[in-house]
DNA sequence: GTTCCGGCATACCTCCAGGGTATGGCGGAC
DNA sequence: GTCCGCCATACCCTGGAGGTATGCCGGAAC
């Protein structure tokens, strides 16, 4: 009967990665005539080929690639499961709120202190930048502060507040004598990329979204300054990060026409649990620019 | 350790849905035992109780009932994830396209003649109302014509065309008389719903998303104009449906400020696939009504 | 109070399937 | 040819899923 199992996705995962069932057993901490027996007895049940052996090296047929690509869903959503199932077992109710370093905190902190008495045990966790997104999805977090571009798969929001960005420029770079700056003056000087910490695969994200040239890769904002103090990179910045970080070797400078820096509060898709619903309520009450 | 596998989720959803094992076991086809200590080591695996058998009825802990709302995304996926591979396999090339009866199909017909001898095997089944999202959510379909109001969960769409709606009436009703039509002339008079076939837990929607008075249950257009022309209910309908139903019963005026109709391109998010590429762009290329 | 009963847990058995070892087959490298 | 990497087959073993029998407990009926 059609009915794979959690382990026979794992396993096949593992086989179709490195298209070597011998290395993926060693991965996988078991020998390798059982996988291999796994493979086979997991294409009769879905009644379909999923490796091509026929060649010198082991392949995937079509229903094969597809399998790999549509398990990911599938064990995402487990790990996910498991883990807001164990988290509402053991948490005596109460959310965690996650918010990257920097701005948000500012923001999540005065909810918190705002939610005080109304919502036992909010419990706040920093993460990583562009961490939130992913800790909301798979449950390590209830709801989380994030800000633009970020990837919303998965998740409901709510705008918080916009507030202006502003190009942070070292103090002794041309652009640095003109009041207001265009988009257009920018172009071509590298944008810092914010690193995404602890993840398999690093990626990056540029500071100023719409500039194609890559600079230097930062991981906090006061990195982020350096680089720019260092006249290696020109970052678009919101205006209470400029108001916060008042440095003689920075300057910061209005820009026309930028897309404002947004603010959101994101939660799971579909759990809008009675607490959830008050956070956000509460956050975005009176939600206006630190 | 903490890795359920997809039977003890089934057997946990059973359990959670009637609160008593015993009959529970009796629908799955297994004994009570069994069921019974499978949910024990469930609980055991998670480290968290999901039961409450304090009370004299099986009840669920926070945790249960979170599991509950959480194993269902994942159960949706597998078969999803299955369905996709055993087509994949078996199929030899070529889209599933679903699209309910009426306009849609007029269309539909158009994209595949233009597809003729650029894609083979273009496939085309026609489904019961609001059925389409479905579909192609659970793969039974690679990519559906749908309008709106739908639920556009895990679906990436794209605009294909829009057109007015206009208001059928019966031909004596007293606002037949006038030549155009205000959304409030219409407050107050039922509006049929569509039934959503073969579904289990039946839903339905109005054709007046707007109106909160419900009329009659419809399946299909000639059902509605039935409907409205015993003067049961007013219907807003696309412009080209009112143009290929002329009938001496009913009548059509134009109503201002209605949200138009809506026809899109949906498929599964993130599944773009050469084949549903190159249907996606010859809808869209030239997309105008019927 | 006693009795009965619905409903879950415990005890114990059976048996299959998931995992292990040993080994064969097969194609490519040399 | 030989060797080697890699998968499949054959066979054994054990853990656990599922079965039956039965005990325990709380509520309802009286």
């Amino acid at each position: 009967m059609p009915e794979p199992e959690i382990r026979e996705l794992r396993y096949f995962r593992a086989v179709a990665e490195d298209l070597n069932i011998t290395r993926a057993a060693e991965r996988l901490g078991i020998a390798q005539p059982p996988l291999s027996r796994a493979m086979r007895q997991l294409e009769h049940r879905l009644g379909v080929d999923l490796f091509d052996r026929s060649g010198p090296r082991l392949g995937l047929t079509e229903a094969g690639e597809t399998l790999l690509k549509e398990s990911q869903p599938v064990l995402d959503a487990l790990d996910s499961a498991v883990r807001r199932t164990q988290r509402a077992g053991q948490s005596s109710g109460g959310l965690v709120v996650t918010a990257k370093p920097g701005v948000a905190t500012e923001v999540l902190h005065r909810i918190v202190t705002e939610l005080q008495g109304e919502l036992p045990g909010v419990q706040v966790v920093v993460s990583g930048f562009g961490e939130q997104a992913d800790m909301v999805r798979d449950g390590r977090a209830d709801v989380a502060l994030v800000s633009r571009p970020f990837d919303d798969h998965g998740l409901e929001t709510e705008l918080l507040y916009t507030e202006p960005r502003v190009a942070a420029l070292p103090v002794r770079h041309e652009l640095a004598a003109r009041e207001m700056l265009a988009p257009d003056d920018l172009a071509g000087i590298p944008a810092p990329r914010w690193s995404r910490a602890n993840v398999a695969e690093r990626n990056y994200w540029s500071a100023r979204p719409d500039d194609p040239v890559d600079g230097p890769i930062v991981q906090d904002s006061s990195q982020l300054l350096e680089v720019v103090a260092f006249g290696q990179a020109v970052a678009l910045v919101p205006q209470s990060m400029a108001e916060r970080n008042i440095r003689p070797d920075v300057v910061y400078r209005p820009v026309t026409d930028v897309e404002p820096y947004q603010m959101l509060v994101v939660w799971p898709a579909g759990s809008r649990s009675a607490d959830l619903a008050k956070f956000v309520e509460v956050a975005t009450r009176r939600s206006s620019a630190p």
